[in-house]
DNA sequence: AGGTTTTTGAGGTGCGCACCTCAAAATGGT
DNA sequence: ACCATTTTGAGGTGCGCACCTCAAAAACCT
């Protein structure tokens, strides 16, 4: 059998109220005595019994995943997947909840962060823009004693890596070699559309997506992004005028994680098979343009993958607990017809 | 608080002994009071507290990997992968052993697993070519209470599933149709290296990877694949000729998942900044080679991901529960220097 | 009705640990 | 050597469930 805080207290030549001090930082005990358990730990290998420290804890996680209102298919899948979860971590003592928020309200959401409680929540996921008073509303969270994390769009970088998803840059550098790379001996544009460039995000990919471009593929160009704002008419507009204005388009990269708008404009487009197009984020509509070839390559992060993540990282917090931080990078995928 | 078993009771309108029996499907409870307690479980909601199961039941999960001994990095990754997950899940009661066999002695092998008791293991994970030997030891095992699980390379396809790995198919057909898109506009020789094409798994690959080919890019066409059988000699021999016979070669499509010895061998010839490259697995070595651009892409599986599903996989066995099936799929990944 | 079999209930024990109290022992200071 | 303080030990309780035994109740049979 494996040694329990019996057997470690023996080894230690310790009481179990002793072991069970030094194993829960309890005060009072010399450092001497200290140092004596954690060797007797090493010795003889002692690792406690996570279901016996849930079941005394009586430990029960709960969990808020706060996301936009506005979205369409990504953020369906999102949910699908948070709901697969509440089930799923049900015998582990999990509860999800999700709340949808409007986005473009950076008060109603500080004043929803204000309210939560501390007894009602243990941890919070929060996929939002960072504006200043919502960085405020997080901090005096925290300071209540609720985890944080930003899920998908990233807080400040300096918000103690507490974030969940994708390097952006790295996405867009990635959609950028895909493109430079499906290119390769041609000259021409590259038409580049988004909801809107407000969105860090967004940025982020640009940036990432021309830097791989002007350095290694220099016979394209990047036009200046195309901006959706999420409105059909708007986007079959701006994409067919920029379609046509240059003749010599290339490809397109649609950049933000709802490519269904933008690309059945793009598909009424006479040109569109010409053209080599990537996408953002695997849903339903994006599966099946890869299958019918409408679209070349889909960049996306697995949503499941998300939202447990992010239940793994706000447990292992509540827990005081590392993690193994291999399982919790988020990958940047690439999706071809062949490998959905 | 949550429903507990003492509520759920109550709610059913039986004892606890009741709920029991049939939470643990033991005999002697009529048709009529499973009903009466199923139901009950639905109204409240009921979930049954894994840590207190787990406790109550003392249970604990001795897993064995089986792993070829031939292998180079890759193989080093898996072990790497072995090791940190024997420390992360230890307070899960979950302890893995990981042995290496001789994949050339089915015999060995077999007799191994013939000698494999379930009071050691519940459950093994094996690394082999699929032979008929193989396969009845693998039933006897599982006809004394083992759980086996096929890791990597596929055992039949009739076993029931169990397997935890790609589809090699899908890969190589994932790698035909990057190579073509790399290639559009080009006319030219496809090389295909690999260890063995005794292999499964390396035949599947180039079944995938012809038929795209094939079907798509037909100003490609592909040759007979190159056997290297792990030795560097050879392999430069047979590449540098490869490559000298057919003046336009213009892509490599590494097939086996040890990459370094083509690689390195494909690195020496005058041409290779010309040539579009394909490998498979990440590794130290191919990340290296990604990031100088010697390699255009990778095609990988997580090797993380890989040794955790095979556990979260055996241990659902061994409790007869059912797993999130998302969670298992192993992707085909492509990686290119930006997503590393 | 009787007896036989099936089904149900009551109750106990222990899994490994957290958390608590109270007393005993060791230590430190003067 | 005395007292104050710190450190340690002994022991108890309960978390939610599995697993067990024995007896009581219900259902079935002829």
């Amino acid at each position: 059998m494996r040694p329990t805080a019996k057997d470690l207290a023996e080894a230690a030549g310790v009481s179990l109220a002793t072991v069970d001090r030094v194993l829960n930082g309890r005060p009072g005990v010399k450092e001497k005595t200290v140092t004596k358990v954690n060797e007797a730990i090493k010795k003889i290998g002692f690792v406690r019994n996570l279901s016996a420290v849930n079941l005394a804890r009586r430990r029960r996680y709960n969990f808020l995943f706060l996301l936009p209102k506005s979205g369409d298919l990504f953020l369906e899948e999102i949910l699908a997947r948070i709901g697969e979860a509440n089930v799923g971590f049900a015998s582990e003592m999990v509860h999800l909840e999700a709340r949808r928020i409007d986005e473009n309200e950076p008060h109603g959401l500080a004043a929803l962060l204000s309210e939560l409680s501390e007894k009602e929540f243990d941890g919070v996921a929060i996929m939002a823009p960072e504006t200043p008073q919502i960085r405020d509303a997080i901090s005096r969270l925290e300071a209540r004693g609720l985890f944080v994390i930003a899920f998908i769009s990233d807080q400040s970088r300096e918000m103690d890596k507490a974030f969940v998803g994708i390097d952006n840059r790295a996405a867009g550098a990635t959609a950028g070699r895909l493109m430079g790379n499906f290119l390769r001996l041609r000259k021409g544009n590259i038409l580049i559309v988004g909801d809107s460039m407000q969105s860090r995000g967004n940025l982020e990919r640009r940036l990432g997506f021309d830097a791989v471009v002007i350095a290694d593929f220099p016979d394209l160009s990047v036009l200046p992004s195309l901006e959706t704002y999420g409105d059909p008419a708007r986007t079959a507009q701006i994409i067919h005028s920029a379609i046509h204005d240059f003749s010599d388009v290339a490809g397109v990269y649609i950049m933000s994680s709802e490519a269904r708008i933008p690309l059945e404009a793009l598909m009424q487009t006479p040109r569109s098979d010409d053209l080599t197009i990537l996408a953002h984020e695997r849903t339903k509509f994006t599966e099946t343009a890869l299958q019918s070839g409408a679209l070349d390559a889909v960049i996306t992060q697995d949503s499941g993958h998300l939202v447990r993540s992010a239940i793994r990282i706000l447990r292992a917090r509540c827990d005081r607990r590392p993690l193994l931080a291999s399982q919790e990078r988020i990958r940047i995928e690439i999706l071809l017809k062949e490998n959905l």
